[in-house]
DNA sequence: GTTAGTCAAGACTAAAATGGTCGGAGATCT
DNA sequence: AGATCTCCGACCATTTTAGTCTTGACTAAC
């Protein structure tokens, strides 16, 4: 239960990818483009592309265009949180439905509800959970082989 | 992003809905059966049904079978942890996938997979979270409107 | 200016999960 | 024993997700 979406994963290890490539020690804010973060972590690329996409839409990510073109984060990685992420990937959290709802799918139980209270509680702790922790959490402690300069190798075999 | 199944939710309110009854006042230890708690609570019937056989098989209620048959609560109402309903309704807890994975989907990023650690923690947290949270507590405060015995009313206008 | 490499955006397919439905098995009462 | 009321378990439909493909637009290098 409660499982994220693959979606999801891929975004945080992206995000994850990128921020160990711009600040570790030899090469600082290198452009890291869709391929190389797919490659990589062994993730379908286009599906990646969509992600990342969508990241940068949200701008937590920006986009460089054309060759040597690629990602880079778009704040430290101190700032972005698991929060943030997930919500630009998965939409807003909602444990309880009815907390987000429009005026269709009337959630016909609001009525007698008696378990929303309880879960929105649960859910602003989750919220709370997220949003502490950062993409720097998910760098530290990772030694992580840095790849110099792969960005055109024919590595299609 | 999170979200519970409808399934987890009408879990929930039964449960509720299933303590208020047997620990208020007047009536304890009766029996609902699914009518009438799908009724009380405006849920599709057929699909609540499903939910309460996967909770019998928990053992976190007790099904009788037969004329005035249905359902009683397994264990007092502070000893049924929210983890375990969803546990029960959804599965074991996953926001990582790969922890409980078979050899089957081999989860090809495992091996630089710098996010699960990160993200054990925060399962672990949510987990912990949804343990300390019980059926008792989705009782409180509740007044809660008790239906004495309307086991077999014509109530389907 | 041309070319090649990159992101952007959408439609499309396939598979899985979810929501919802059906007829049957077991138990109780008359 | 029969009828009725209940739970049980397999079944189908719809939605969501994962993944693919194609087309286009933008940018930098040659």
């Amino acid at each position: 239960m409660l499982k994220l979406s693959k979606k999801a994963d891929y975004a945080l290890m992206a995000l994850q990818y990128m921020g160990s490539v711009q600040f570790s020690d030899l090469t600082r804010a290198r452009v890291v483009n869709t391929k190389e973060i797919a490659e990589e972590n062994n993730i379908p690329v286009e599906l990646l592309a969509k992600v990342l996409q969508a990241l940068a839409k949200q701008e937590i990510i920006e986009s460089h265009n054309g060759p040597k073109g690629g990602y880079i984060l778009g704040h430290e990685p101190r700032d972005i949180t698991i929060a943030k992420v997930l919500e630009a990937i998965e939409g807003p959290l909602g444990i309880a439905d009815c907390y987000h709802e429009n005026d269709h799918s009337p959630c016909e139980q609001l009525e007698h509800c008696n378990i929303r209270t309880p879960l929105l509680k649960v859910q602003e702790s989750i919220y709370q959970l997220l949003s502490s922790m950062t993409i720097e959490d998910m760098m530290s402690g990772q030694p992580l082989i840095i790849v110099e300069s792969r960005k055109t190798e024919g590595v299609n075999s």
